[in-house]
DNA sequence: ATGTAGTGGTTGCACGTGCAACTATACACC
DNA sequence: GGTGTATAGTTGCACGTGCAACCACTACAT
């Protein structure tokens, strides 16, 4: 049990640890924040509305089953059909029933939909590109990317 | 009004774009969640909770003032206000009037509250390891530091 | 001293979210 | 065909959070 004198492992982070990792957490806040408020002063769509008509929009046949719309934004199953209920109410989705399996629904983006997810695209992304990508070059761009995928495997294969 | 035919700041994000930004957003979400989780499990303490006391901690005296700590963990007064709350009712921390400015008031970290937070530490600096840090060389993680900061700016000085 | 503006903190209220329980359908096995 | 288990989605409920209004106090002007 006891690890072999390595100290470090169980101390504070160091200066260069803390700045790697609260560094993460304070940007992923701000922008978040700020591009949220951005979307909806501009079209009053919240961040989650658009990354919902987003993943929509970018599906075969401009529609997602439920389930893989939640995974797809990172929410539970509950928030989604709650979030799903507010575009319904304000027309920019329906839902349909999947033929090939009843217990499934389908979230359609509605024409209205589309046309503001359009204008919400122009603004989000030169918001993202403004906030965050433009500050690095496609090099480095590449090795954030590499960065993330290191950090994103599940808690298997750790081993050899 | 019409760019001068740029066409790619006003397009879809590329796909080395896309990469080093929703691996942000799917790394923040995935670690923050995992985080809390393994905090919540081992010492019922939400991460919320968590950065309070370690702030606080960190502080001059083991104690500061509601304002200070509601901008370093990056939430709203009222926010801040419920959290004291819910941590003095348990007994984590206590308020204390401040002898200088009696508009001001500090919270204080208990005991109780220390011995918790020294507790957590160890299990939340650890997960922050094996979950994030680990994945990087020293020189990674220092580069990455220097990437927040770019970022971080404020939207001032943006020109020359 | 008195008035006025500004700041620190708390409260009322509404909103978005997650968890657990529930319904309805699909699929496997006998 | 009938039973049991898993999956898709929705609903009841409680929780954490932000915004705006509010009170208490400070700082500064006159």
């Amino acid at each position: 049990m006891a690890p072999a004198a390595n100290v470090t492992a169980t101390t504070r982070l160091d200066q260069q640890e803390l700045r790697a990792w609260r560094g993460l957490l304070r940007t992923y806040a701000r922008l978040t924040k700020a591009l949220d408020a951005e979307l909806e002063a501009a079209h009053g769509l919240p961040l989650t509305s658009y990354e919902v008509l987003m993943f929509i929009a970018d599906a075969e046949g401009e529609r997602m089953r439920m389930h893989d719309l939640a995974s797809s934004i990172l929410l539970s199953r509950s928030g989604l059909t709650r979030l799903v209920d507010r575009l319904e109410r304000d027309g920019l989705l329906t839902r349909a029933t999947c033929p090939s399996d009843a217990r499934g629904a389908f979230a359609c983006l509605t024409p209205k939909g589309r046309g503001i997810l359009d204008a919400a695209r122009a603004t989000h992304l030169a918001g993202v590109r403004a906030m965050f990508l433009d500050h690095f070059t496609a090099q480095e761009q590449e090795q954030l990317g590499g960065f993330w995928e290191r950090v994103d495997v599940p808690p298997a294969a750790n081993g050899a």
